[in-house]
DNA sequence: GCCCCGTCTGTAATCGTTTTCAGCACCTTC
DNA sequence: GAAGGTGCTGAAAACGATTACAGACGGGGC
């Protein structure tokens, strides 16, 4: 691989012109300029990044942290990040999968003086005490940390506030009796998402019984088994508010099986909005968080703060949610069960 | 930031051990080496990554191209990749949305010096040829070139087979007007699976009928429109070969608001087996990609060619497709409308 | 006592850039 | 003709690590 000498050599010029022709090309004079420029691409020249950024210290990549890159939500998380960090000719310096918080600072480790910025989203709740051995110099965002965390920038998903409108919402039908299938123990989401059940139970001044609150682990096989210890119970509900969209699908699947009609026999609500659940049968009412969104501030936010000299104020968003009525919950006006009605979901 | 020489400093050593310590840690003495250990952890200190991949040539990344994160195709594409990178200690550097030949070398170009080896998916017939100018030295694998492409590691999709046993087996249900509706002009996915359709037709000597090929561009609503064409035609077809599921999504809502039931009135198939092709009404029957496995044996190959010294032989991998019958062809035993029946398919 | 060897550690060159500083022409101005 | 700009270019010092080479030290064999 050609390096800066020997494109200075070739030229019969000094490396310091070559690496002004390929920076501020202002100060080199025109008949130079072109040399060097005819030079570097007949020997296939370009500057080493590493080499680069270890004098200049940027790097032009941010590093993203994820839990795991599986499903819809954490794709369209990173499809927003991606599109955000190009705008600004960023690269993606990616890491996912982090089961505990020790894979995750050595991940982390690894990414010393490789990234200019770093996203982390650790739906873990103690997984930020980990960012703090690490990287104390460049900007940092959380995606979705506890709300007990603060000197940080962050950006998270109005969880509570999402369930408890579908909740309400199954309240507003007629229910008194609701269950609900929460996520894993120590997720924020799942803790959040389960307040807000809680929550509107209380408003409404419905007792919350404690039998109703079934464990799932956010998979589509624990909505499923989930439905068994619904249907068990000696005073059996008449709704169920499904913590997310991929357990709802098993709780649907388990309720055909056990032949039960949703939602005359049972009412059913998800949380996310994944793109099939429109297409489920019946439609699954949801709660519908912009994921692509979450990335695309999240990135936003970190270049600004990237870009301006002194660290401006930290900051603590909260993307709104929406609630997405359809089929399963039983109201008036929900979506029927029908493929694609594409056009207004065109993209 | 701590850099190498403070903790030498303060550990009353030189960098030189320092290094060492960071490295082989078994020539350096065990009283030194603890020394030198806790002096770092205190310091917050690890090597930073430029300079090291400066010197020894090694990044500890690979570069990844991708025409776009959009779509659980590519996001599972990711997926693999990043399973198998992480099991080496890799990260991925990611870039993504490559509109153009001229992008796609910029971004490799930012990308000298910063990895290891390179994935590149640019389903652009013409793409690999802007690989050429760049990045002479490092390996690379293509995913999914065209087949006149050679001189490279590849590992692709048997587009024209996938195809052919669609069309195939709706040729076996009796079907012999048979449409399809395509996908964009030069792309080789798009390309592949229209020869499939056509070989499938010539093999069983039914007559091509250049009307019945629909183009589309692979997106919902181009599915919906081409429904609209479909259906204006004098001699109307009984069955329709849609080139990939999410247009097929757009078949299937155009026809139902067409007054049309799938599959008495048309049957229909597509191709990539997306996660929600199973829930739609009726279930569509489809062919089934392994982009996890695309991805995963795409990393493999790359990390197997970067250990071994001598560049091992090129090899051009296809992995087969796999049909997948359900209600939308109306083949007897094809799955039936019904939410999840979800053991099966828990992750 | 001398030599040799093994074990550990330090010195310094190196990787490929950017950037400061100085220098060299050449021109203008008094 | 000297002084002072201008406009361009080159020499050399960083950046933060790795590693070849050499040196220091202690101990054992003769």
């Amino acid at each position: 691989m050609a390096t800066i000498k020997d494109v200075a050599r070739q030229a019969g010029v000094s490396v310091a012109t070559v690496s002004r022709a390929f920076n501020d090309s202002a100060v080199v004079s025109e008949h130079v300029l072109a040399r060097v420029r005819r030079v570097a691409s007949r020997l296939n020249y370009w500057p080493n990044g590493a080499a680069r950024s270890l004098i200049t210290n940027r790097t032009h990549a941010i590093g993203v942290l994820l839990p795991d890159l599986f499903g819809e939500f954490f794709s369209e998380v990173i499809r927003g990040i991606d599109h955000a960090a190009r705008e600004s000719g960023l690269h993606l310096l990616l890491s996912s999968s982090h089961a505990d918080t020790e894979e995750l600072v050595a991940a982390l480790r690894a990414m010393r003086g490789r990234i200019d910025g770093l996203i982390v989203m650790a739906p873990d709740v103690d997984a930020p005490k980990a960012l703090e051995c690490a990287h104390p110099d460049i900007p940092l965002v959380l995606i979705d940390p506890g709300l007990g965390v603060s000197g940080y920038d962050s950006i998270s998903i109005a969880n509570q506030d999402g369930a408890r409108a579908l909740v309400e919402h199954l309240l507003d039908l007629g229910h008194r009796r609701i269950a609900t299938i929460t996520g894993p123990r120590r997720n924020i989401d799942a803790e959040q998402r389960l307040a807000g059940y809680r929550l509107a139970l209380k408003r409404r001044r419905v007792e919350r019984d404690p039998e109703l609150e079934i464990a799932g682990d956010f998979s589509e096989p624990s909505g499923y088994e989930a439905v068994d210890r619904l249907l068990a119970l000696k005073r059996r509900p008449t709704a169920v508010f499904v913590a997310n969209d991929y357990m709802a699908i098993g709780v649907l699947g388990a309720l055909s099986d056990a032949g039960l009609r949703v939602p005359q026999d049972m009412a059913v609500g998800g949380f996310d909005d994944i793109a099939m659940s429109r297409y489920l049968n019946p439609p699954l009412t949801t709660v519908r968080v912009d994921a692509y969104g979450l990335g695309q501030r999240a990135a936003a936010r970190l270049i600004r703060a990237a870009r301006t000299s002194p660290a401006p104020a930290r900051t603590r968003e909260v993307l709104p949610t929406t609630l997405v009525i359809r089929g399963s919950c039983g109201a008036a006006g929900g979506e029927r069960s029908r493929p694609g009605v594409t056009r207004s979901r065109a993209r």
